[in-house]
DNA sequence: GTTGTTGCAAATTTTTTGCACCCAC
DNA sequence: GTGGGTGCAAAAAATTTGCAACAAC
């Protein structure tokens, strides 16, 4: 046991209330509540999610802890550039996730539920960077989605299509 | 020499042409002067686009020849899918590319110039496949795009660091 | 007290839709 | 001739911005 934070699967040196503040502070900007609320509330749990639910959720909180939309718009896109959050676009919108203390990984995309499967791949990697390397290229990041029906949805679509299960 | 067409790289048994109109039809639509339009224009030149690029390209056309907002983003939602074109949606907006004739690939992204660049790799298919195949993932397609800085972007990200380009 | 922040409303951006007229079949 | 298509204007969806009141430093 370390004294570190522990996000889902790695533990690291600081929360992200901590890193945050840091990074607020290197740019000249302030911890304020709307801050600390929307933080606190992104990572209580690990899952993907895009601004509308965010803003869905925060207006459930108790009277007093209110974020308005723009807000909760312009501090996801601080968590953004503060390494805290990435964000992906799926088909129109924007989807965010943890990046912090959380290891580099891609995701299966189910096209029927929605869902997002997370998967890890070291080969991935090296292939990323042989690619890149060979046009002189200089990689920063890399998103790959590989899209598909998940097995759950897989086996209800079988059902659907047994005789059985016709109406 | 085929009596196929040559769309770029691969020769193909029918036109972008020949195949949209085969779609059409096999839902009941129709031929129209603004699609055959749409489709000339789409398939004159490899490249990458995005809506409002082509709505911009096709108001240069000579009068009589031109095609509405509402069209264009219709015809293209039609392109995708029959099969012709791919979406791909980069930072907010979407990009289309072809996809018929056209071998399947990934891209490079540079987020200076915002260039994208093609690269194949057969490796990553494979890895795509096993990815899928250990979670039972019924895989329809991918996408995966590296981001980073271009070649040509970093040299002249140099340069502009050297003493004698400072103003 | 100064300067950045918030919430509101309104603007922007990208894409979609309702509807009357039009044209491919 | 009829049913799908087009253009127009307007709506919708997602995100951003101007500004006056407000709060963190």
């Amino acid at each position: 046991m370390s004294s570190g934070f522990s996000l889902g699967s790695v533990e690291v040196s600081s929360s992200p209330q901590e890193r945050f503040a840091e990074f607020l502070q290197s740019r000249g900007k302030r911890i304020t509540q709307q801050r600390r609320i929307l933080v606190d509330h992104v990572f209580e749990r690990h899952d993907h999610f895009d601004a509308e639910e965010l803003i869905l959720n925060l207006a459930r909180l108790p009277e007093g802890n209110k974020v308005s939309r723009p807000t909760v718009y312009r501090t996801l896109n601080e968590l953004v550039d503060s390494g805290l959050l990435r964000r992906m676009s799926l088909g129109g919108r924007a989807v965010y996730e943890h990046d912090y203390g959380y290891p580099q990984h891609d995701h299966l995309h189910c096209t029927i539920c929605d869902e997002l499967f997370e998967f890890q791949s070291t080969e991935l990697q090296e292939l990323r960077d042989a690619v890149a390397r060979e046009s002189n290229f200089h990689v920063t990041g890399h998103r790959l989605i590989i899209s598909g029906i998940c097995a759950e949805c897989s086996s209800k679509r079988h059902r659907r299509q047994s005789p059985l299960d016709l109406i």
